[in-house]
RNA sequence: CGGGGCGUGGCGCAGUUUGGCUAGCGCGCCUGCCUUGGGAGCAGGAGGCCGGAGGUUCAAAUCCUCUCGCCCCGACCA
């Protein structure tokens, strides 16, 4: 490709509205234009980057069995009526109607249209495991679309779907998938954890997330330091400690106190010179209707999906402050265990708590010296509250840290969540009807673009690992008007050609500050000049982008140079 | 959805408080000259119904009303 006709429009400054390296970075380079919030057209380098990743997961999908396949984005109602979903996914589902008034919505994701396909055509338990994968565009109308391509409302997935005839069988489907991930992310040049998670609306119980650790990075991640334990702290684990006193703890009067607008743990422990975790926040949900109490300490932040797991309801929602006021007596900010006549569920920290401030259930007071059994009972003490680093691990001895990551796949047991909803079934070997045991995996590809960007730039912009970079080479006469070195770089470039290499010669005409400029910020792994001085001498000049290693080479050496670069790997 | 901010040429911004006559600046773009190892210089030039609609006024980018779009923070932690 010569430069002079790339279609890659660089930006000289930053674009306002771009907070995050990647998302700069792409819009800077030409990689990508936003056309909408959330939306983006792939410009020739961004689609070129987009494809490379494609092409390893392909690879990588096909080595365990997969079989790809294209399933429409467009998809009728009624499937998602049927697995009940139709309701669940709420604004987040962007929907349609076509000229005779029938629903659609355009695919968040394809469990329904997977399950209707494989169930009328898998019969028998010789047809499985049925392993399907397409890499397509998923939509969802995010509450907040973000920071480019992490957080878009059009997204390119690739998303997997097993079909199996038993647990054992899906298990050795989702370590397939698992270890596949690992190959596919180490390939495409970042390093990502899988780390334990919660399935969210997808459903199933085992489930990993696959986190490339980043500051810009949207999730929280706790890991042991000393152990393989790793986890999103959606669904980190908080232990439970004995409670071990040396004598009787002396507990004091209760006692109420005037707390005139303290609302906030942070402003009550300011009011009455306490410590935040001498405080047990009350908080009150609504879940399937019944109003129900939530104990957390001061200073813990209650783990909403954890108390949903409790319950086992279908919704859970913090009570309004009609519902606050009915049930406490009291407006907002002032609710307290103490006499309370809902069921209390308690965090094990609370456990622990001796004279803890309270809500007093009336305005402006708060409760001093509340204590368990003498002042309040609670229902069932369970891990309620967000871990948090510096806890200890739930697995061993070690103390949890915490990292912000990228997830940029997810894998999931889902089980017979949709097989049994839409009756996906099969004989066994028996005769007998059985549902699918079923699984999904999904990697998304522009994140993933995106994730490693945040881990591969510095000032001057990209720095592309070799394997996804739209092009390896370019190579840049100094000159253009010299005519032995446009000679020359049209020679080189087309030896690379023959040779297999993806190159960019750059033959426009500008000094050669703003064609380094853009070299660097487009991100081409190996940079050959060619100047005047180093070409009397019959030797061109090899860049390095990564580590910014110059060697001079022989002209005849170049080809063979860069092969061995970009066979060993050196300029990843 | 709540809070904050922003919409002025392709990009980045000034001008808006205190309405005023040809709406500016930097970058980019076009032409020519010149220059060629890290976003050069000179000269000339193109490009903007100031997001949209309505209103106030002799006069609106500027004031008022409505609307659309975008960005950031938060989204129930009492």
């Amino acid at each position: 490709m010569y430069m002079s006709q790339l279609y890659s429009p660089t930006l000289r400054e930053t674009p306002a509205d771009a907070e995050i390296a990647s998302h700069q970075l792409m819009l800077r380079a030409g990689l990508m234009r936003r056309s909408a919030a959330g939306m983006y057209a792939f410009l020739p380098l961004g689609l070129r980057a987009i494809r490379k990743v494609e092409q390893i997961i392909r690879e990588e999908m096909n080595a365990i069995g997969g079989q790809e396949v294209l399933l429409p984005i467009v998809q009728p109602a009624e499937l998602w009526e049927e697995s009940g979903r139709w309701g669940d996914y709420g604004d987040e589902m962007f929907r349609l109607k076509d000229r005779q008034g029938r629903q659609f919505c355009l695919g968040p994701t394809h469990e329904e249209i997977i399950t209707a396909l494989v169930r009328s055509e898998v019969r028998s338990y010789r047809q499985m495991p049925l392993r399907l994968y397409q890499i397509q565009n998923k939509y969802r109308d995010e509450i907040r679309p973000r920071f480019g391509l992490m957080r878009g409302r059009e997204f390119i997935m690739k998303d997997m779907y097993s079909f199996d005839r038993d647990e054992e069988a899906l298990d050795a489907s989702y370590w397939a998938a698992y270890h596949a991930y690992a190959r596919i992310f180490a390939r495409c040049g970042v390093e990502a954890h899988p780390v334990e998670a919660d399935s969210g609306a997808i459903g199933g119980d085992v489930t990993h997330e696959f986190m490339v650790l980043a500051d810009s990075g949207e999730d929280l991640v706790l890991f042991c330091p000393k152990c393989e334990y790793a986890a999103n702290v959606e669904r980190a684990e908080s232990v439970r400690t004995p409670v071990q006193r040396e004598e009787k703890p002396e507990l004091g009067e209760l006692a109420k106190a005037a707390t005139p607008g303290a609302r906030t743990i942070e402003q009550i422990s300011e009011f009455l010179q306490v410590k935040p975790e001498d405080c047990i926040k009350t908080l009150l949900y609504v879940a399937d209707g019944k109003v129900i109490a939530a104990l957390v300490r001061g200073d813990h932040n209650i783990n909403e999906i954890k108390l949903r797991k409790l319950l086992g309801c279908e919704t859970l929602e913090l009570a309004d402050d009609e519902t606050i006021f009915k049930a406490t007596g009291a407006p907002v900010g002032f609710a307290g265990p103490v006499g309370l006549k809902i069921p209390l569920y308690a965090d094990y920290a609370v456990e622990h708590m001796v004279n803890a401030v309270v809500g007093a259930n009336e305005l402006d007071h708060h409760m001093l010296n509340a204590n368990l059994e003498r002042d309040f009972q609670v229902e069932v003490f369970a891990d309620l509250r967000e871990a948090q680093p510096g806890d200890p691990c739930p697995r061993c001895e070690g103390r949890l840290e915490g990292a912000r990551g990228i997830e940029v796949g997810q894998v999931f047991k889902l089980g017979t969540k949709y097989s049994r909803a839409m009756g996906a079934t099969f004989l066994d070997e028996n005769g007998k009807e059985a549902p699918m045991v079923m699984g999904c995996y999904g990697i998304g590809v522009g994140r993933t673009v995106a994730a490693v960007i945040e881990k591969n730039h510095d000032d001057d912009g990209i720095i592309w690992p070799v394997s996804i970079a739209p092009y390896h080479v370019i190579v840049v006469p100094v000159s253009m008007k010299d005519e032995a070195q446009a000679e020359a770089g049209q020679k080189l470039y087309e030896e690379l050609q023959a040779a297999g290499v993806e190159v960019v010669l750059d033959d426009r005409n500008e000094r050669p500050g703003v064609k380094f400029k853009d070299a660097d910020l487009i991100g081409f792994p190996i940079r050959v000049t060619i100047g005047s001085k180093s070409l009397e001498q019959g030797a061109m000049e090899i860049t390095i982008r990564r580590t910014g290693e110059k060697m001079l080479v022989p002209a005849a050496d170049v080809v063979s140079t860069i092969e061995n670069l970009l066979k060993d790997g050196e300029t990843r």
